[in-house]
DNA sequence: CCGCCATATGGCACTGGGTGCAGTCCCCCA
DNA sequence: TGGGGGACTGCACCCAGTGCCATATGGCGG
């Protein structure tokens, strides 16, 4: 239903581009693009509420998919491996069109208010992280804490590892990056690998801790002594 | 040398303010901002470069002082202890003034424009943490990874202690809050992780677990387990 | 006391993003 | 065939932000 005919939309994406590519986003007017494309300047702002949009024409559409695939999480899930998957999902988005992508990266490294717009669009996929999680950590000492940061934690392992893939042109590999760098999210914030399926179904298990040790740190010792047999 | 007589810089954040606050950020032009201060329209874009800038009047110094301060650090110091130092002196400027700040706080969350513009503010904090952790964690295993994700989890902490505080209208401890959740980044970041001084040294914690359990579950046990005293 | 220069300020016109409104075109349906 | 509604256009307008020049103001050497 969304997805039926914004071939309008789509000619405004390609105009704009190809004038911000040949000239720069700032000396391209919204005048620029629409004459090339050859429609009005009010419909150039139905399809985008500003000039920034035109670079960002799909994020919003991957914001809403994104919310709607925590929303729809399994209550009994991991949270933080959920968040993942939902980066995952962000990240192919990015991955779908390389050169696209990669243009836009070189676009809004040098504009400093495309570079802005970039951060508040990025904030609200943070926030959509941050939101499921203190649903899920509701309760938990610190629930909102603990779900603010760790959301920051797993934007900024995505934003490092797709920004090497970006600068690299798009040449390397985008998925194994994000992974090796959610990898070290989960290290640090717990809930590391998936216990071995063979297991016997209980177990007693006794653990000598510091109390205040980094949380990370018990996981080791538990996961180490769960292994050890 | 840069804090003389800035007289009519003040008066401008000050007419801002009451207009602000009166009858709204977007309802104020600058035209009336202005003519209650007195002064000439072009002087109000020599001292802010744009409307936004009025609204956050000390960022830019605060940011350079911070800055300052990671560059002038001893090489031998803990980073992370070192950052959250950091953290402490930027929190310093909002309990300075806190019924400015909770003012701003008021305006920034109702308008979208101003909250884009404070995301960008706090990028710029947090490029400068990852900046400088980068320096000191460069050539340990995945360095900028870890400087990125360490930085962005450091500023987290710090909005969502500073933000709970600022919709209690400043009346609560700021630096208490700031201080607690920053332990709990340095807990999960190891390090320097101070664990809690007044907890006894050793603990036996008995856990009955399902073997198989996703470990995220098993986390949450030891941290009631712990809690609960 | 006078000219001189630097800095701070004010006035003005202009660009360009964004909006409200009214008119036009076109396609679908009765 | 005659609407009726949605998509598109043009136009006038507001306001943020900039470049340029004119005007004070205030020290300083002669």
């Amino acid at each position: 239903m969304s997805s039926t005919k914004p071939a309008m939309r789509d000619a405004l994406v390609a105009a704009a581009f190809q004038l911000f590519l040949e000239r720069g986003y700032e000396q391209t007017t919204v005048d620029d693009i629409v004459t090339l494309a050859g429609v009005g300047r009010r419909s150039f702002f139905r399809y985008f509420p500003s000039k920034e949009d035109v670079v960002f024409p799909d994020h919003e559409r991957c914001l809403t998919d994104m919310t709607a695939f925590l929303a729809a999480s399994d209550p009994g899930c991991d949270p933080l491996e959920r968040v993942c998957e939902a980066v995952r999902l962000v990240l192919r988005m990015y991955t779908e069109n390389p050169t696209f992508s990669v243009q836009r990266y070189r676009l809004t490294k040098q504009v400093p208010g495309l570079r802005a717009y970039e951060l508040s669009v990025v904030w609200r996929y943070e926030r959509s992280f941050a939101e499921y999680l203190r649903g899920r950590l509701k309760g938990l000492h610190d629930g909102t804490l603990r779900a603010d940061v760790i959301a920051a934690a797993v934007a900024a392992a995505h934003n490092n590892a797709l920004r090497s893939w970006l600068r690299s042109d798009g040449q390397g590999d985008a998925e194994e990056a994000v992974e090796h760098a959610l990898g070290y999210v989960q290290a640090a914030f717990g809930a590391a690998g998936a216990p071995a399926a063979d297991a016997p179904p209980e177990d007693v298990v006794v653990i000598v801790s510091r109390r205040g040790a980094p949380m990370w740190r018990v996981v080791q010792e538990i996961e180490s002594t769960l292994d050890r047999d």
